[in-house]
DNA sequence: GCGCGGGGTATACAATCGTCTACCGGCACA
DNA sequence: TGTGCCGGTAGACGATTGTATACCCCGCGC
């Protein structure tokens, strides 16, 4: 498996590699391969396996963190509160993601090529990682911050979200370094303005003195 | 070109074609390819090339439609009518997407692989387009309706945003046939509340009301 | 009338590939 | 004491690959 990563790293693609190159790359003789994995997509998975909990695990005791259980109120009913909540919440989430990209540049580059690869196996054990990441996000947040009228169902569209764009933002902050502060400001920016307009939507009383209402999708 | 295309929709990578395996599928001798590409690169932005000039293309001439002209209105001030015009352009546009990439379904899973691709060349190209079609956005919403207070800047941030969320939302809707009058109503909804936030945002004596504060990130 | 270059072809080359069959050492366990 | 099996090896197979060299024909411009 670090072979297979360390190949990919440089070649960029795991479908693309060849079972001899990685056994070379391995010193092991070609036919070993067979012993371990019996596809390419099972290496595939075993390494997301590796990976992805590494990465959900740390993101979720990070968002246990003292920084971030500091934030922890219980049952609050002032929006205002809830949304300086969400913010702090959204700065530790966002910071946890990109430090974490960061330590695993090669793994994650490789990882999200996969996403839209050419592996049906592969595609669905990341979209299935994807997916745990938003539960597990919409689950904490439920824990942590009460954003008013602010449902179960409704969180969780809001975590699949953030955590697509998330994928986005995480490329730029790869490829761009000098303008990681800038996409971290606008990864926090993007999220805010989800919650505040989820907030606002779901409050009608509070924007209907200026007449406005939330259209009924 | 055809060829090119045809293989990839089955193969389903660009990168891993050979170049005997398309002059094969083309009826064309191997070497043929060189008279008229260097690279696979160079055939793959050709190929691009087309394919997005339709789409960019054909967003913005249905932009113009008349079902989006009919919401054109001049300055106005208030936002309820700011917000129902979004409302009808997000459903416009999102319908013309989901549109076009039913009807280029091929093109469009070949395209998409490439943006997390293999090949810096094709990334960048991806990128690129993606880029432009947020800018045309950003210009039309510009041009046919008005957030009170929020200004270009802010809006093609916006653009940028659902543009990348649109990539997920049409695999989506390519790959889960039975969700699809779902996955529409979720990108419409997600759109507006972007707008819906940004709109908020801006107005801080809107909400002031409530105690609510758009944080200054 | 001639040359030349653009599009197409044929053949050949060395590499690499995935997989098959067969062999082997060690450890667990009966 | 023996017997399986797990991880690893060796060698060979036919297939396929990218590219290099060389030849070809047609049409256009001088």
């Amino acid at each position: 498996m670090n072979a297979a990563l360390e190949l990919a790293a440089t070649t960029r693609s795991l479908a693309s590699l060849g079972l001899r190159e990685v056994a070379r790359q391995a010193g092991l003789n070609p036919n070993t391969f067979y012993r371990h994995f019996k596809d390419f997509d099972d290496l595939g998975v075993a390494m997301l396996d590796e990976l992805g909990a590494e990465l959900r695990g740390g993101l979720r005791e990070r968002r246990m963190r003292p920084a971030a259980k500091g934030f922890r109120l219980s049952d609050l009913s002032d929006p205002a509160e809830g949304l300086a909540q969400a913010q702090a919440l959204a700065r530790e989430s966002v910071g946890l993601v990109l430090d974490f990209v960061m330590d695993h540049r090669e793994a994650y580059i490789v990882g999200i090529r996969e996403l839209h690869g050419t592996s049906p196996v592969m595609r669905k054990a990341m979209r299935d990682m994807l997916e745990g990441i938003a539960q597990d996000m919409t689950e904490d947040l439920l824990g942590v911050l009460k954003l008013p009228g602010v449902e179960h169902d409704e969180l969780i569209e809001i975590a699949r979200v953030i955590v697509r764009q998330m994928v986005f933002f995480s490329m730029d902050y790869l490829e761009e370094p000098s303008r990681q502060k800038q996409i971290k400001r606008d990864a926090e920016r993007f999220i805010l303005l989800l919650f505040w307009g989820a907030i606002a939507a779901r409050q009608p009383g509070l924007l209907a003195q200026a007449g406005l209402k939330f259209p009924d999708v």
